[in-house]
DNA sequence: GTCTATATACTGATAGAC
DNA sequence: GTCTATCAGTATATAGAC
């Protein structure tokens, strides 16, 4: 059950690491380090993980699922390029709202690449990126929607979805979560993000 | 001077510790790392850089290097959507053509935030992260330009140009150089990027 | 379930031979 | 200028007390 103290713990271990991770990255931070943000030892933490690797898949894992959870329940809407607005503004606002989280998804699974693995966590690892791969897939497919129902225009479909999506995933680097930051201003700033991206694949005559 | 041997050899070990840091990243590689795939051992690395960190600011400072020289020799060109037209299309060929010391600039001096760093190499550091600035206000006047000049349309000059920039720097995470690619190959690639991307800016009336 | 203490392994950097 | 050998510091992970 999704409250369970277990369950609890758990998520307020992933949520400090995420910070770490964050921070430093993967290889800069010590699980001392996720420890002490969690005023505790590291005990704790080996107690519900057996090795850093698997802490990290599980805080990318919980990264994925807020980028899923943003677009999932979006409507398709009237045609291609009002169902792609919507998908660029919710991720957009995702990535602003769970920048923590979101910096880590963009370490990847590249950082695992040349570790060895055992057989559990190479599986993790392909439906990390299967996850990855589904979630580009829901913008291409309403950019295709827009192209084929006249609403949308691009020359190569699959570059330009990276394209998009780079303008908006790129906020990692130089957006960082402010003091004092409204929900409307960070809806202006998602707005402001969306708006030149949607405008380049909008059809004009 | 600049053909030297010293500068030869330094230059040489700049490219490996560019692959090393591109493949594995900054903390994952190590200074072994560097030289078994230049065919040495580190004595000869810690014979020209007295630390890592300072060879990764070399890496950092020749990725930089190639961006402006892609970019500098341009004309102004006859309004900011021209301009704007060749900075965008000359960066997307740079991230293509020097994808691996491109990574490693994304990398940046972000990995170094919680080292304790000396006078020296706060300064390279300040000095780094200044001409990351200087860039992105190249592609920041072109903008501008355009909109002064009626060839452009943007609501916030400064999101836009870092959502521009974003599309095409994101390439460091989905592209990688193909066995047997042409110079038109890239170019095309880099055109197919830039599309989307330009248009969104250009105006419409 | 969490802590302390520690084993074990790794790696940045140095010293000194050649 | 490059190599070999090695030190010293650090970090993952474990064992066992509480």
């Amino acid at each position: 059950m999704a409250g369970s103290r277990k369950t609890w713990r758990r998520d307020e271990i992933v949520a400090a690491a995420a910070h770490c991770f964050m921070q430093q990255g993967y290889h800069a931070t010590r699980i001392d380090d996720v420890a002490a943000h969690l005023g505790c030892t590291k005990g704790r933490i080996y107690h519900y993980w057996p090795t850093k690797t698997d802490l990290f898949f599980d805080v990318h894992r919980a990264g994925m699922a807020r980028l899923f959870a943003a677009v999932d329940p979006l409507p398709d809407g009237p045609n291609g390029a009002a169902q792609l607005a919507g998908l660029l503004h919710a991720h957009a606002r995702a990535m602003l709202d769970h920048h923590t989280y979101e910096t880590v998804v963009a370490q990847g699974v590249q950082v695992h690449r040349f570790d060895r693995l055992s057989d559990v966590q190479q599986q993790v690892m392909s439906d990390l990126i299967a996850s990855r791969d589904r979630f580009e897939t829901l913008f291409l497919q309403a950019l295709m929607r827009g192209m084929a129902d006249g609403s949308l225009a691009c020359e190569n479909p699959s570059i330009t979805v990276k394209v998009l999506l780079g303008g908006l995933q790129w906020s990692i680097i130089w957006y960082r979560p402010q003091q004092g930051e409204t929900e409307q201003d960070r809806a202006d700033l998602a707005a402001q993000m969306v708006h030149p991206l949607l405008h380049g694949v909008k059809k004009h005559d």
